[in-house]
DNA sequence: TTATTTTTTGGCATAATACCAAACTTTTAG
DNA sequence: CTAAAAGTTTGGTATTATGCCAAAAAATAA
């Protein structure tokens, strides 16, 4: 925990592609151990696709691929693709104040969120109130927006670099 | 005029890539003919990248290139170029009112807008009551928002397709 | 344990960018 | 008015991100 906060520090939100971004996504609402057909049919690309982008997240420490098993998120993943999602939602919820439906909002962010900076994504939660509601993710719902990543700048001392 | 607005109605705002709508908005706000070296000092690229570029943007109608000489919007170009300022604004001003700095705001801007559909940007545009400030420009400064690319969800039978 | 399904490999392709060196043009200096 | 300098274009090559296909390999099912 201590340690995935010091991690956190590190993330700028910058270093993954937009496809990456998505398995992470994809990978932490699966939960469990997921297979490169899953992963295919949920993108609709072919497996061989999937296989390759794996290998390169395994490389990179965000997730364990047993070969010919399938992939889980080791807790750098878990971490990061909890950011992501934590962005998706943000973003998601700023379209919508300008207007854009849920679908929009979505669409829209679906575009631009793995160009959207970690620090952005903080100050724009803190100026927004840390909401707990989405473009995608509704109260009541399973999974709410979740807070553990943020910065907290107007808290320095309590959460900075821990 | 007339013609501009049946075009602009067929703009996605998706059509071209980071690169491109750079060029662009740097042809408009230089305004007359431009050379190739003047883009390839400003992007801090090769001259031969820019030559390419502008030939694929020439190539597309977006502008005009007399081969040793420089390049000059169309005007097509020109009321893309329009839409792409407006939309950096648009988006920057978004960001500005999440607590972003004016710096932030146009980081963040310069690397999303591209992904950013014409059809949120008016829709946002409205929501805010078409501004005419942004993070780049303030009022009293030279160029301010032109809204002449909006398509007014608002009045949709007064300017829609026309 | 063979047939079927799944996964991985290796090869190849495209879009977006970018660099370099060589070939051209245009401009400038004599 | 020409030769050198400066600017531009061509052609070749490279990288990153994606993606497909066919063949090989592994796992599962019959």
């Amino acid at each position: 925990m201590t340690e995935n906060k010091s991690k956190n520090v590190e993330i700028s939100g910058l270093e993954l592609s937009p496809r990456k971004v998505s398995y992470l996504k994809f990978l932490l609402t699966k939960g469990e151990t997921v297979r490169t057909t899953e992963i295919s049919e949920a993108f609709d690309v072919d497996p061989s696709t999937v296989t390759k982008l794996i290998a390169e997240l395994a490389d990179d420490g965000y997730l364990d691929h047993i070969p010919y098993r399938g992939v889980t998120l080791t807790e750098a993943g878990k971490v990061y693709a909890e950011f992501c999602l934590k962005r998706h939602q943000i973003l998601g919820l700023m379209f919508s104040h300008y207007g854009l439906t849920p679908d929009e909002s979505c669409d829209e962010t679906s575009r631009i969120e793995t160009f959207v900076s970690k620090k952005a994504v903080d100050r724009m939660c803190s100026s927004m109130g840390h909401p707990t509601i989405s473009c995608c993710v509704k109260p009541g719902e399973a999974r709410q927006i979740n807070h553990d990543s943020c910065f907290h700048e107007s808290r320095p001392n309590l959460i900075k670099k821990l």
